[in-house]
DNA sequence: GCCAATTGTTCGTATAGCGAACATACGTTC
DNA sequence: GAACGTATGTTCGCTATACGAACAATTGGC
């Protein structure tokens, strides 16, 4: 790069490595890793090498790991950010209450990312765990994100969306998504059917720092069996009572 | 560093800047994280504003804070582990079965390291999460994961752990923690009554490959109250038959 | 044994990254 | 408003870090 005043390549090049190993690709060789970041061999032998060094990969002499250290990079995150902790107890709460999974997230750009997760039962095919990204745009706690974002920077978001089509109800444009977060910002929780997934309903509500800024979403998700409003009337009530007390818990923090 | 063949000395320095953040710690000025990592000011700033492109990172101008792409790189590990996915179902028919938190873990050095949990009742003061670690040398999990490992390797890394005392009932000794691990290996469980935490019993089984190799271990933590033979009644059985499952699914894997 | 594919190693070189020093900004105190 | 202490932003000459082409060595299949 041009201009070494403020940018890492080798960083970005050792991160773009522990990236390359996927469900798909959970192991490497070198020359795979090299294939798939671009890096020529030598340079991505260098990073492997440096990466078994700090402990985050391993190999077997021809192919390489990740290691559980790896997770610490992400839990340097999850301490960081304090929510967890308090949203873990408040979310068995509400799976105890109402029988359903129930989870806590974050915005980042266009996607969700899960921080918490007590599963009551399996709806969904796919398997979420803390970590796991989903677009914005077609779930419930996205919504609620984007619902107390300024509405330019909602559309801009959406705008930059992928927005893929999930199931025949997946809203896709933007003016019907900005209708929807209004909504969503009016009645204080979001309720989305069958957008991500065929089957599955979620609802989501906000829950707020000390200066009354979004931090996370929460939600339920359920099966679409029965009427929305059924689903609503069964699990906005515990939300709303773990969003009050996750509330009251952020507000005394020092922090 | 005198010879670059090997070692990316930048890489380094930016995963250090990553795990600078902590529960203690949420949020860094550039001074705090050229003073907690060691580097200088102009290096620091390097690094925070590398991660901050690449969008692992934000600042409000003054304070500096981790993002959840982060998660990505730990969801790295995970997605490629694959275990997780395998085991969230049978946590949660142990879950059920018993009525009290099951996780599974890994074996990092001398620690155990959590890479699924579901938590039905708090027993444990501290909240557990993906990516928390615990010394195995104190821990059914640990012990189990020991186990499997050759007796000298074992005894190599029971030696270089800390072995910190953390209740009265703390096994610390080298040849007391061997012993253990070797009626362990005999009994293909381990019961761990009150050493990590006073109240806090656990029971925990190793889970192999299709080599036979122990990849991982579950357990299930209860409280201290009744007799460890009550609890090994109670609860080995949903162990084992959980076990028995996630070995045939390891088995049957095309990997 | 041969060969293709892959990994290991070398080393001259370029530049990425460094960091001391100075400039600027900010918040507090008087 | 000025002065001061603290923190951050910026610069740029320097050099050590990192690079990668080329060659060496190893591995596995046939």
């Amino acid at each position: 790069m041009s201009d070494s005043g403020e940018f890492v390549q080798s960083l970005e090049r050792g991160l773009s490595i522990i990236r390359a190993f996927t469900r798909d690709r959970p192991q490497l060789t070198l020359s795979d890793a090299a294939a798939v970041t671009g890096l020529t061999r030598a340079t991505a032998r260098r990073f492997l090498m440096t990466l078994e060094t700090l402990g985050y990969a391993t190999t077997d002499g021809k192919n390489w790991r990740l290691t559980a250290r790896v997770l610490d990079l992400g839990h340097s995150y999850l301490a960081s950010l304090g929510l967890p902790e308090i949203v873990a107890a408040h979310l068995e709460g509400i799976a105890a209450a109402v029988h359903e999974s129930a989870s806590a997230a974050v915005l980042d750009g266009g996607d969700i990312v899960y921080v918490a997760r007590v599963e009551s039962r399996k709806i969904m095919r796919v398997q979420i765990t803390v970590g796991t990204r989903f677009p914005a745009s077609v779930t419930s706690m996205g919504r609620v994100l984007l619902a107390d974002l300024d509405p330019a920077e909602a559309e801009r978001i959406l705008s930059s969306s992928e927005r893929s089509i999930f199931t025949p109800h997946t809203k896709t444009s933007v003016s019907d998504l900005m209708a929807e977060v209004s909504r969503v910002r009016e009645s204080g929780y979001s309720l989305v059917d069958q957008e991500l997934e065929m089957g599955l309903r979620s609802v989501a509500v906000p829950v707020r720092d000390r200066s009354g800024r979004v931090v996370a979403a929460i939600n339920v998700s359920t099966s679409a069996a029965g009427s929305p409003r059924e689903t609503l009337e069964n699990v906005l009530p515990a939300l709303r009572v773990a969003q009050t007390a996750i509330d009251e818990e952020l507000r005394s923090l020092v922090r």
